[in-house]
DNA sequence: GCCGATTTGTCCGTATGTATC
DNA sequence: CGATACATACGGACAAATCGG
């Protein structure tokens, strides 16, 4: 399943955010990850570009692999990769909570359609959901899901993970997800669901999940608390 | 210069773009790919892995690669990939004008260091810059530049483009940039400078760039209006 | 400035596994 | 079951950048 590839970029990654490779150093040679962990020069190439492809390291020809990577220190929620809620809120040491407020089927008509990605005439799921990190009310998740692939949802796989039963229970597995992240004024609804304090914005992440044969199964509007939010990206040249 | 797969990148880009392939069909198979370019199947899948990278394809085992991309028609500057300010706008069909309000040489001090990743002691160059698009001044940009790479720097560079003047000029390459979205309350500078009507947040990306040697020659602030600001992302599972 | 060793970058050809139809 | 198509991995060849002598 897991390629070999995969385990040794885990255990370079491991490595860096360890600190055995810190900031500015450089990796073993490919010659030598090779050596180590056994494999092709490729396969060790592959594992690094998906390093750098995170930003964990820059690859620096004629030279070496130099680490970019630094700890962060700052408590927000960070948005990353593709992982769930209750995944994200793990990895920035958050104690999740989850009420739903919404959970009713719907059909997708022209305007929703044009406007989520979904073909006309979908069944969908709607599932708003309001997070709750350390007790505080900080983001809302309004969700569409397409009903005749994610199959038999119940409030209480919603208050669960969705995501958990779509990747256990139902075996699929979401491989592609579009993201666009705005910033938005606060609705009533937003005031009524979050403590929004003062503020009048929100970050607000729409995006679009895709599973392995390609059809889209979700569509998301996360709106968070401004003063929680953060999203991390790295972009390198050359692919 | 440019590598082969790049040139198979850049084709298969434009086709899907101008929809020779539109959204949900597949691509020819990597075989006939690898006729068409006549390559080997390793250089045909890179220029793929790039085009799943970026969210224009998704490729489905055993059946093929599929197109998920639609063109996007709001208007807001799109932050994508690596590029200038000035790419960025012409990109998203902006007539775009620089104004440079601050432009002085400093010294990196202990929390500047901290705070930018670059060494305590560096010679940096502070440049402020006001991005008016379509004559509305939308974005404030807060750059530091090291002063030891970045030489020269004059406000006719920072009036035009300094990454121009970077990669041009000076024959550097910005390898890596690493990024930091976030929603802040506007400050009374925010409002001296940009046209923020009643918003009180605006959104900011905090970026890093890295040359081609891996070492950091920009932190930059870029503070948006946030009606007019939006960021797109894609994430792949597996690499 | 040149040469040679080291290191990364690109590309090729092949073999095998696995999913789809 | 066989044909097709993508996924992973191997090994090798040559190019290009870096660095030290």
């Amino acid at each position: 399943m897991a390629g070999k590839f995969e385990g040794i970029y885990e255990a370079l990654r491991e490595d860096i955010e360890g600190g055995v490779y810190p900031y500015q150093a450089f990796l073993p040679s490919e010659h030598v990850l090779c050596e180590r962990f056994s494999c092709a020069r490729n396969t060790v190439r592959r594992a690094l570009s998906a390093l750098v492809a995170r930003g964990y390291v820059q690859s620096i020809h004629g030279k070496g692999v130099r680490v970019l990577y630094r700890p962060s220190v700052q408590r927000s929620f960070f948005v990353g990769g593709i992982e769930t809620f209750t995944e994200t809120a793990a990895r920035n040491h958050f104690k999740a909570r989850t009420r739903v407020v919404r959970f009713e089927p719907l059909v997708a008509d022209a305007s929703l359609a044009a406007k989520t990605g979904f073909p006309e005439g979908t069944a969908l799921m709607a599932i708003d959901r309001v997070r709750l990190l350390d007790g505080v009310a900080l983001i809302l998740d309004k969700n569409l899901f397409r009903a005749d692939i994610v199959t038999d949802l119940t409030r209480e796989i919603a208050e669960a993970s969705v995501y958990a039963y779509i990747e256990g229970k139902l075996q699929l597995r979401i491989v592609t997800s579009k993201r666009r992240i705005t910033v938005e004024r606060a609705t009533r609804e937003d005031r009524e669901f979050l403590e929004l304090g003062d503020y009048d914005c929100l970050a607000v992440v729409t995006s679009q999940a895709f599973i392995a044969d390609g059809t889209q199964v979700e569509y998301t509007i996360s709106r968070h608390h401004p003063e929680r939010f953060a999203f991390e990206d790295t972009a390198v040249r050359g692919v």
